[in-house]
DNA sequence: AAAATAAGTAAATATTACTTACCTAATAGC
DNA sequence: GCTATTAGGTAAGTAATATTTACTTATTTT
């Protein structure tokens, strides 16, 4: 059965966004279950029906945030035809989601990736999912003559979530504003005409 | 005093040791102050003689690799004229180091940078002062005309070492090899070029 | 050689993740 | 409409593990 945070229960609901608030200004390390109960007005028992361990609830609040990212991702993109447009509103809106969603960025940049358990979470399967969406567009590009074809694709995408990733993340570090479209103007030029003069 | 490892007592080299082994093919989170105390073949009690905490032995291990990976690089810099042709040095020592220093690689990408304490670490310093080694380098390209000069150089930082990680990064998850050679090439041309045809 | 300091130990304590046994209210089946 | 079952929730434990403390032994310094 699919579980819609809708119609699942308060107790769990409180717990999940306990999680996010103690984000807000902490790492995951730092905060402690009896924090997340007391956070959530209820007992850390409760905790345990619902999420398998600590990182679980992690892992949870990602795939949520990034279920959202989703939507809005794919609602980003309509109207919008070639490549190289598509891949600019990707940077964009990429961007717009870690200056705007601080709590988001500290997890998938930051918290997750050093835990093995969350490449086997719901939450990675959707990080894949997107990556399978952004790959499709780059050799559309490519097929289509807009990007080079002597470059692999895989590449061109670490190059670009690479390169909004460490723009982003000292940003979010010492808590400086990010200006989405002056960031995703500089990035988008850097990727697509190089670095070269 | 500076503090060499050359005279440092047998217990902190045999801890340090031990922390570098586990991480070999562990995650920092799994590895316990009693399996180090093992490792190391020393008691828990002497780890608090000379680290304040478990996280300050990473901090310290980081250290150690990062002062050999500095003088590694200067050393490679040496005879090279050009600030691109630094760069493409520069990027080609950074790949090496991650694909033949995978413990380097896993502290440095996925372990120390979700805890507040890394940033007033010695480790953190030297990553500072690596990158004003860079910036140098971009702004020495831009007035000499190598470099466009419509580029802020902290992007242009962020994008070299945004790429090389994100491209070392699956690597390291999943155990695959990294070809220096061939990565180096792909990543220079992408950041030199652009990905537009 | 005495004093002071550094290296190292063993056992206690403190923190904190996780479990267990239990209660209560809702709900489905008959 | 009564009963069995399950879901939501609690309180008090246990267990793992990081950190401290008080102490012993070796090494240096004067």
């Amino acid at each position: 059965m699919e579980e819609k945070s809708a119609n699942s229960p308060p107790g769990k609901l409180k717990i999940a966004g306990a999680m996010r608030t103690l984000l807000e200004d902490r790492t995951f390390e730092s905060i402690t279950i009896a924090e997340i109960a007391a956070t959530a007005g209820v007992t850390e028992g409760l905790i345990y029906k619902y999420f398998k361990d600590r990182r679980d609830i992690l892992h949870h609040v990602l795939k949520e945030h990034y279920q959202q990212f989703l939507v809005q991702i794919d609602r980003d993109l309509q109207g919008i035809d070639g490549a190289l447009n598509k891949l600019q509103k990707i940077i964009w809106s990429s961007i717009e989601r870690y200056a705007n969603h601080r709590v988001f960025a500290r997890i998938i940049l930051l918290e997750v990736r050093n835990s093995e358990g969350y490449f086997h979470s719901e939450a990675y399967a959707l990080v894949k999912q997107f990556n399978r969406i952004i790959i499709g567009i780059i050799n559309e590009g490519i097929a289509g003559g807009e990007i080079r074809d002597n470059l692999p694709p895989a590449y061109i995408r670490n190059a670009i979530f690479g390169t909004i990733e460490h723009s982003c993340l000292n940003r979010i570090f010492f808590n400086e504003p990010v200006s989405t479209a002056d960031t995703a103007k500089i990035i988008t030029d850097l990727l697509f005409q190089g670095i070269k003069r």
